[in-house]
DNA sequence: AATGAATGAGTCTTCATTCAT
DNA sequence: TATGAATGAAGACTCATTCAT
């Protein structure tokens, strides 16, 4: 039982390596299994088709993702330092992966599979976890009472625009993104004082 | 002469339509020449292959892409109506193309095609576009100095993170976005008036 | 109807370029046409088909061929200059066109072409002129009363034998094949004097 | 290990028939599974592709051929008897296969593999065979001190030529040539006596 | 008569999946 | 349970042939 868990997440982690690089057609069954150090066989012991592992692989790593995601963003107080760790953990998810979620939701939805509502929910759990931290702000009185989720989802796409341009246009690979900038602009706004 | 550029397109617009709708892989050459009403050969009489028609398609969709937004804000006068005039292309497209230049730098790069230094091209035109207008504002005096090619990241990100949030996982086909909030918190900033 | 047959002439001359070269599957009826300098539609007009091209293309090889054979040894005198002029003969035509009559009648087989005949024929008008040759030595009492079909056949054999070697073994494309021990075997025979 | 031997022997006899009857091009990889009794994909877990599977079948059959001329030579004592078996052998291989090694030859020159090496050296070896035979001789005192390699290609020819005209024109699938007249042409020579 | 753009049947090859061991 | 040899459906691409001009 834990033997095969371990062996299932194995396989998992392996897919999410080669279905990362390759993307779901390119990506090969047998890579996967070479990935995973185990016989193409034995995939299908834990996994009806290709699409099931990819399907798979799709939860564990949302899950996973907004796991750490949530647990970066609990160990900072005030929600600045919130803010900046959330920019953080997107480059390091961003440097590694690369564009993952878009990809992956790009591919299900070719694909056909019915995971439409994995990326609602998860996203919708990401989008909450930066409204707690923009509705903490408020309450501090240090922000207007704005719509969080607008103001959400301005910051979310702000990071991961300038995290892709940095990365996959200019192929700095570290991603140094002007995050002062950035901040300044979402706090202060772009209009020149009266 | 004139005919022979007429088929060349033909086969463009119907490659532009089911690549974009099953990415490379998915898509079959047999089902772009139907959709173009062709012979299956005819498509190789224009293209060398699969991966070339792919990446001519690409540099016809962007080029058409990057004239129409262009020729879209020239039509407006003021900075603010040029602005909104972005988002309302951007959500155009997106409804009718869905997100199809991150689907297909992404697939370029997995196919491996050497099409990045065209996203690039593409993508830096498109930025110098929004932050023209930007430094239209600055000009104006209505907006701070600020680094405008930080801003106009952010205002795109925020842009196509609201349009995406809207169209592709709200499912709400029209993307009805919150303009006047998103104007407020990039003009006015989120901070509370001190 | 000169012109008719000028161009019928001009396409398989072309065709006799590309076959001998590609043999019949690989050549394309598209390189005939560019051989010939004319359109790939104006072949149909003066052939069936590519088979029916081949077919009348082995058809004029091999009537030039033994006409120019007939006529090169009618010009010597001698038998045993008429048998050098044999194999002065054969080399040219086998440094030109290769091993074409192996290769055409192979073909042809493969094709399911029926013209086994044409080569049946062409070979044993071949035979008769070398049968001739030797008939002349045996009248001239020069030679044994031997079996002078078998003969031919051996000298034949022999000098295709040795040229081949030398042509497509060795590549040496004069195919400078020791004449003189070649006809002091075939005159003396391998047999120490007793 | 002995098993997958036995597969690839398997599939490139099966290519063996296949090829020698059809040649490359009209040779279908479907054909050669079906006569292999095995599926498609297979070839292809042991052949990289039809091409290395024609070159490898082209090895392996150069190779069987010369071993067992090799060995059939060994088994005769005197140098008649040798040279009577090698044109029994090659009698038996030529109603077997057909003219293989010349059709071999040339097709792995149009398709451009690099096997002509393997030919120049079979040949090579083949011809070595017969000159030990007619050294032989030589050395016995029974032939004159002539040059072995022109001997030794007059008798192959002379051999090849009279066993193609029997087997492919004149459709004597027995392949009954004069050996008799053959010995005697080239032991003694076309010359009447002085 | 001459052309060459258009066609689609035909073939090699790939790779997800199965199943005997 | 784990394996990987075997499979064959599916798809990119070629090229002989047609036919409108």
């Amino acid at each position: 039982m834990e033997q095969e868990k371990s062996k299932r997440e194995l396989i998992i982690e392996a897919a999410l390596k080669v279905f990362s690089k390759e993307g779901f057609y390119k990506a090969k069954v047998d890579a996967i299994a070479v990935e995973a150090g185990i016989g193409k066989g034995t995939i299908y012991e834990y996994f009806h088709s290709k699409e099931h592992l990819f399907e798979e692989m799709v939860k564990f790593f949302m899950e996973e993702y907004l796991h750490r995601l949530s647990l970066a963003l609990k160990q900072e107080k005030t929600f600045v330092a919130k803010l900046k760790k959330y920019i953080q953990f997107e480059k390091e998810v961003m440097i590694r992966y690369g564009d993952l979620i878009y990809v992956f939701m790009r591919e299900a939805h070719i694909i056909g599979i019915q995971i439409k509502e994995i990326f609602k929910g998860s996203r919708n759990k990401k989008i909450s976890l930066v409204e707690d931290i923009l509705q903490q702000g408020i309450a501090a009185g240090e922000f207007r009472k704005i719509n969080v989720n607008t103001a959400a989802l301005v910051f979310m796409g702000s990071v991961h625009h300038l995290l892709a341009d940095e990365i996959f246009i200019n192929d700095s690979s570290k991603g140094e993104i002007d995050i002062e900038t950035l901040i300044d602009i979402l706090f202060n706004g772009l209009k020149a004082a009266e």
